[in-house]
DNA sequence: TGTAATCCTTCCCATCATGGGAGGGTCAAG
DNA sequence: CTTGACCCTCCCATGATGGGAAGGATTACA
């Protein structure tokens, strides 16, 4: 089938199929006589296999041994799970970092007070920090 | 003072400093005869301003609005919290999604049998669906 | 069969925020 | 005055994705 029919029956865009065999993430697939890729079943099949990987959130490097191992029958589904895990570890750390993102949103938004234009913590946060020592010593400007 | 000490007085990069200036994020910073950039304490309160907030995940855009709040005097603290809370639903939708794929990925990795080479469903899961209805029917191909 | 519409190809460009580096000018300390 | 550190402007790269142009292939329909 073409990279269109192959696009529609995998999900993945054709530009986004061309570029996986940029990468050599996929093996080039094979040419017809007019030039235009042909893609069978199987190929399909890897197709839908990355495009669900991305949607776990899977990186491409990590897509990339996923597809290794799904390839080779000699795989250990140790080696699988290790990957997984790697994954999941990345994951919940950033999930950690964005939960305490939140925590710091919300109380800033909770202490901003409503309507009146004052001392709102949102603003004072951001502003009145100096998070690194400064070193500056010859301010020799002219111009702000 | 130069942007290298504006750099260190800030946290921000002198990249990102030229870069935010460029994008006019930042007023374009006063230059001496020699054409280096100048910068105050003003500057480097504004700059400070921006880190943070990109250390609180706030896009550029969303930068960009908070500056304008920050710098107008007549602005009012709705406004801050409006754009805020648009910042914290977004992490919330985020961190909902994240989950989601963690407690997917949790699944997989618990129900991948250990050590023996056999059904592992990180694999199956992600080989064996077919996300999109097909829409092939004149599969006119001569290589498969 | 002719023609138009659709599809495919490659190549270039853009995104967003960031960094690297080259080539060349400036400044401060010795 | 030399030297090393700093600054300047460009250009390139990233990672994953899309847009679009120019041109060839295929298909659909009259």
């Amino acid at each position: 089938m073409n990279i269109g029919q192959a696009s529609a029956a995998s999900g993945v865009s054709a530009k986004m199929i061309r570029y996986y065999e940029s990468i050599a993430l996929l093996p080039a697939a094979g040419r017809r006589d007019s030039g235009y890729r042909d893609y069978g079943t199987e190929d399909v099949h890897r197709l839908s296999f990355v495009r669900r990987a991305r949607d776990l959130g899977f990186s491409i490097p990590q897509i990339r041994s996923l597809l290794a191992l799904w390839t080779d029958t000699d795989r250990s589904n140790d080696d699988v799970r290790a990957i997984a895990r790697e994954h999941l570890a990345e994951m919940e750390d950033q999930a950690r970092k964005l939960q305490e993102m939140i925590t710091i949103l919300t109380a800033l938004v909770g202490s901003c007070e409503k309507g009146r234009r004052s001392a709102c913590p949102i603003i004072e946060e951001l502003g009145d920090h100096k998070p690194a020592p400064v070193a500056r010593a010859r301010a020799t400007r002219r111009a702000a």
